[in-house]
RNA sequence: CGGGACGUGGCGUAGUCCGGUAGCGCACCUGACUGGGGGUCAGGGGGUCGCCAGUUCAAAUCUGGCCGUUCCGACCA
């Protein structure tokens, strides 16, 4: 590992590729705009993974799996979902290779698929088609479905976790039997995008709908959570999906109802990805790297032991094991550093760049004191402590940085949310970097022209919105909405 | 798909203009000394200079072609 990481404010860019390939959490696979996740990575991802399973299980809904490969045609039945991915879609047309007369591999050509199959970017057509056979009564319904899945995205410019040909991710999937259930739905999930950013990602995140141009397509309505990255542009964190009966019509997925009456299904979708973590690097991270909230940092606790030889490696571990037992049967994921040869020096940094929370430093001076030296990452304090007030101080202290992680990142949206009165005014902030809610008149024109003159769009309608008074910052006309508008990611 | 840049040990690069023994930093291996914020010294391994052809006594270097990567634009979670 070379020495450093390219500060933040020299090029935000390269300090996030940077603390991705330095703190060992992902690396560039062999096929374009591909990505590994690595086992640091990963462990980040799965505990942002069980904490959402957790809470969706807590809900009423159930996991499943439905196939990566869909029929071509399936794609063709919703008119505007279709156009939505045509563009991005990877396709597999034959099945064999073989090695032609130079000994190289080629494509079977007498291998060619009748229907192309496509990779699914998204599941909506395969389940709503497995939908159709599931539903008959109003009794089948709701169905409450997730699944954890990989998808496939064919994209001209990538960049890790934020935008790869192929991401993980989760999508939900329900089917109720009428619109206001199915509302419910998308909010309700909305909500847990929101409770889960703010209370495990320390992530604060605006809530609203999408615009027509901005929305999923195929979807009536898609509300999300916004977030406000370091250098002040937007990302879409998440999004839920109301579908009205659009995929229900294309799929002929009708049930009958109490009254004996026919009618299509309602439905919601919804999502977050690996993106997520790309997010969490740009809320928090710093020019040393990574800064984790201690909910999902797979190392909260590291323990860096400071040792000549393993005599007295042994005597250090002699005095803290009992402690490391303690913490660790609290559910604290606490570890051990005592990779030998290694200075403690290295391993601060280390510690620092992968986003460990806390840590502890022990050699002799702490044993002969009976004391305890404790290090957190939020602020780079460090403070010497009795040893015997170590666990309630770590453990508290670890709540303590999971809040000021959120305040931090609050402070800073907040600050970077703007109101303006003139387009002048907007360019300049947009230029700078930074949220502005203002009026727009509602139409897609001027958000369109707004976007090709300033790269800035509508990220959401909040619901809190309070148009009343205002005006569109393009067109003077009165306002139609009060929106959110930023450099996205 | 348009425009620019670049391909030299694992990573980052010098050398290319002006052809002549492939060099440096980091990482890696061995050993000793070290250890309170990325340790020091000594020794060591690893490169058909993207590929193919041409010019030449001689090509990383010159010429032509091809391939790949990357950045900037249109598209996007």
């Amino acid at each position: 590992m070379s020495k450093g990481i390219t500060p933040k404010s020299e090029d935000h860019n390269k300090w996030y590729t940077d603390v991705i390939t330095k703190a060992e959490l992902a690396d560039y696979g062999p096929v374009k705009g591909t990505m590994v996740i690595k086992p640091y990575g990963f462990a980040i991802w799965e505990l942002v993974k069980d904490e959402f399973d957790r809470q969706f299980k807590a809900t009423g809904h159930s996991n499943a799996y439905f196939p990566l490969f869909i029929p071509k045609s399936f794609l063709a039945k919703e008119a505007d979902h279709v156009e939505g991915f045509a563009k991005e879609c990877a396709i597999v047309t034959h099945s064999r290779l073989m090695t032609d007369e130079d000994n190289t591999i080629q494509v079977d050509p007498s291998s060619k698929l009748e229907e192309e199959i496509i990779v699914r970017p998204t599941s909506e057509t395969v389940i709503w088609h497995m939908y159709k056979k599931w539903i008959n009564s109003y009794r089948d319904l709701p169905i409450l479905i997730n699944q954890w899945a990989n998808v496939v995205r064919w994209e001209m410019r990538t960049r890790l976790f934020l935008r790869t040909s192929e991401f993980l991710w989760q999508e939900g999937h329900t089917a109720h039997s009428n619109k206001d259930e199915a509302v419910e739905e998308t909010l309700k999930i909305l909500d847990i995008y929101k409770n889960v950013s703010h209370n495990h990602l320390a992530m604060p995140v605006l809530t609203g709908r999408k615009t027509n141009a901005e929305k999923f397509a195929g979807a009536v309505d898609t509300y999300c959570i916004e977030a406000m990255m370091g250098d002040k542009r937007a990302l879409q964190a998440g999004t839920s999906h109301y579908l009205g009966q659009n995929f229900a019509k294309a799929f002929d997925v009708k049930f009958q109802t109490e009254n004996n009456n026919e009618e299509y299904v309602f439905a919601s979708s919804w999502g977050v990805s690996t993106r997520l973590i790309g997010a969490i690097i740009m809320v928090h991270g710093d020019d040393s790297g990574l800064r984790l909230p201690p909910s999902i940092a797979p190392t909260q606790v590291v323990v860096v032991p400071f040792f000549k030889n393993d005599d007295e490696l042994k005597k250090i571990k002699d005095y803290i094991d009992p402690y490391i037992h303690q913490l660790s049967n609290m559910g604290i994921r606490v570890l051990l550093d005592d990779r030998p040869k290694m200075s403690p020096g290295f391993k601060f940094n280390e510690w620092e760049l992968k986003g460990a929370p806390t840590r502890l430093e022990i050699g002799f001076k702490e044993i002969e004191n009976n004391t305890i030296t404790v290090f957190r990452r939020d602020t780079k304090q460090k403070e010497n402590i009795s040893i015997d007030s170590v666990i309630t101080y770590t453990s508290n202290l670890l709540d303590n940085i999971q809040d000021n992680m959120f305040v931090q990142a609050n402070d800073f949206m907040n600050k970077n949310i703007f109101s303006v009165s003139t387009y002048d005014e907007f360019k300049n902030i947009i230029n700078k970097g930074g949220f502005i809610r203002c009026g727009w008149d509602g139409s897609d024109e001027s958000e369109k022209k707004i976007k090709e003159e300033t790269k800035a769009t509508i990220r959401c309608i909040p619901f809190d919105e309070k148009p009343d008074n205002l005006n569109c910052i393009f067109t003077g006309k009165p306002a139609k909405h009060e929106v959110i508008f930023a450099k996205a990611y």
